[in-house]
DNA sequence: AACATTCGCAACCGCCTGGGT
DNA sequence: GACCCAGGCGGTTGCGAATGT
């Protein structure tokens, strides 16, 4: 893990604060180029005078192909607040099922309002925004009842919540697809073994989840299935709501899902 | 217009973990 | 096994912009 080149970098006076346009091409350039490697060494060959950390911090959270910027979509809200329902204060992991996020930037968004609307939620004599509109229905809710339906469920009590998730930009199949949570938690040796997968909290069948129940199996009811639902058993159904993440499902149960030939790749997109 | 307050976001800080020596 | 270091993470801070008075 550790770097030769690190040990024998020159000590030489580090800047700190915001980064420059000349600085963002540097590192741009650098790590297109020749990759991050060691960040420790990063900003030694890059010509920076930033520390590793700071490089890495920059690259990830604002220099990185792929970040989605601007406002976050009432989905993406529903996925942070269901997320964060179940896992608390993880951002990373809460940032894997956002494509283009970034931690940092999720943190930044609960912090500087999803708290304040749950606790406007929870406290319901503050008032809160008089309406919002749903980007996929076009309808407009009130904040309150919206947000009802997003912090409905949040925990592992319940069963069912309805939710407006067909994504557009995906192929067909996609939305068809379970949607599984927590997909990378998975290892793709285990996949490509044909062993076990390790236990998702939530599917979905594009316009309705189902979250799983405390115990039994894992549910799903898709629409245009000659068989109305499929079963995913747990091998293990005496799980606390943390076991919950690492219950076996046999993989499959899951693969054959509806009859469809879908990639693990699938999964990890969701 | 001037000032105060709030908001949003980028970046830093400190701690923890895992791997190398 | 102890130590060191890089990487990763969550909490926090600082600052500019936006908004309110």
């Amino acid at each position: 893990m550790r770097c030769k080149l690190a040990s024998e970098k020159p000590k030489m006076k580090q800047k700190k604060g915001l980064w420059s346009p000349d600085e963002d091409q540097k590192l741009r350039d650098y790590v297109m180029n020749y990759g991050h490697g060691c960040w420790s060494v990063v900003p030694i060959n890059a010509g920076l005078q930033r520390n590793g950390k700071s490089c890495r911090l920059r690259w990830i959270n604002y220099l990185r192909p792929g970040l989605k910027k601007g406002a976050f979509s009432i989905q993406e809200e529903e996925t942070i607040l269901n997320l964060h329902g179940l896992l608390g204060n993880k951002w990373s992991l809460i940032s894997q099922h956002l494509p283009g996020r970034t931690d940092n930037e999720i943190k930044n968004h609960w912090h500087s309002y999803l708290k304040k609307q749950v606790q406007k939620q929870e406290n319901p004599e503050t008032t809160i925004k008089p309406e919002c509109t749903n980007s996929d229905t076009g309808h407009t809710e009130s904040s309150s009842s919206y947000l009802k339906s997003l912090t409905r469920n949040t925990s592992f009590d319940s069963l069912t919540y309805n939710s407006s998730s067909v994504d557009m930009d995906q192929p067909a199949h996609f939305n068809k697809l379970p949607k599984i949570l927590f997909a990378d938690w998975l290892g793709l040796e285990e996949f490509h073994g044909h062993e076990t997968l390790v236990c998702k909290e939530e599917i979905s069948n594009g316009s309705n989840y189902q979250e799983a129940p405390l115990s039994g199996n894992l549910l799903t009811n898709n629409e245009g299935s000659t068989d109305s639902s499929e079963t995913v058993n747990c091998l293990d159904n005496n799980y606390s709501n943390e076991d919950m993440f690492h219950n076996q499902m046999k993989l499959d149960q899951i693969f054959n899902f509806n009859g469809a030939d879908f990639n693990f790749e699938d999964f990890l997109y969701i």
